[in-house]
DNA sequence: CCATTTATGATACAGTGTCTCAATAGCACC
DNA sequence: GGTGCTATTGAGACACTGTATCATAAATGG
């Protein structure tokens, strides 16, 4: 209950917190929302990252009648709480995806699109020593990493083992 | 001033090496290229920063004609050729920069915007291990940083003369 | 149950980038 | 300098993403 195990998150728990996310910062509880949290919840237990209009459609399918606005409007207020992240693509494009609060980055695969998270991050020092030469007050970062996986390195080398 | 000059290139030398990648694709000189390297020429110059659509409307000062398909193709040729360098903001926008080939990222006022130039960059341990523990082969990456610049937190401190 | 106030959904709107295609203009060759 | 081939252009249609508006519906507190 106020002590969830991040290794034994289930889908109900999950969609729980997101509408706590909800009610703490005084929004109702509306049928929309849970039916939100809920997708969303799934999507955080698979990792999955999508757009906000993908999400969207996939709702549609449990309420016909659920407005686009309302999607991005929550999308919108989950981002700003830290529960969804958002993932920038090397074209520009970007997605989202559930991860939690715990700060962390993404790497991605310039082929499949696989996006795996790192817990790695910059060393503080770096940061100190930007901040003091461009007398600069560091508020936040955003670090994204693109190469291939081992997937689809494979698939990618027809002759492959003569190659690096 | 007797620190190396970053200014050795002239505005005309510029054009003329945006011209020559347009020419080392094999990529004819039009008169809609020339106008579009010089524009692209002074602004390397200052190093700002610009929407595609930003670069268009002033250009059609010099060519009322010019197309807006055409600036865009030519930003997009740049910027797959390295001259260009797109930067992300935390709203999910982004820009572009003349910021020629070298290696380096980027710092952003979230107040004013202004962008400047970190030619720090990640441990190269760092790669490493993250490509070693993930088996990806890690092909290029992008990091902003986001802040306040010091003209700013002077600016946003009403009654806090003598803070830092 | 009722009053108040928020949330919703439909739609219009704005910004950004892509695509198509007929007309134009470079370029290589004569 | 012509001439023909072909890349390039420009205009606009189109797609996608996100925002604003506002009448209506629904949730909350009493």
């Amino acid at each position: 209950m106020s002590q969830p195990d991040p290794h034994t998150h289930t889908s109900e728990s999950t969609t729980a917190q997101i509408l706590r996310i909800f009610d703490s910062i005084g929004l109702r509880s509306t049928r929309q929302r849970r039916i939100i949290a809920a997708r969303l919840a799934a999507l955080a237990m698979t990792g999955a990252d999508f757009s906000a209009q993908e999400l969207w459609h996939e709702l549609l399918h449990d309420d016909p009648r659920l407005g686009r606005a309302t999607v991005y409007r929550a999308v919108d207020v989950l981002l700003s709480e830290g529960f969804l992240d958002r993932i920038s693509f090397a074209d520009g494009t970007h997605r989202y995806r559930a991860c939690g609060a715990a700060h962390h980055h993404h790497m991605t695969c310039v082929r499949c699109q696989r996006v795996i998270e790192i817990d790695a991050c910059l060393p503080p020092a770096l940061f100190a020593a930007i901040a003091t030469d461009a007398d600069f007050a560091i508020e936040g970062h955003s670090l994204e990493l693109f190469g291939r996986c081992a997937e689809c390195r494979q698939a990618e080398a027809p002759d492959a083992s003569a190659n690096v």
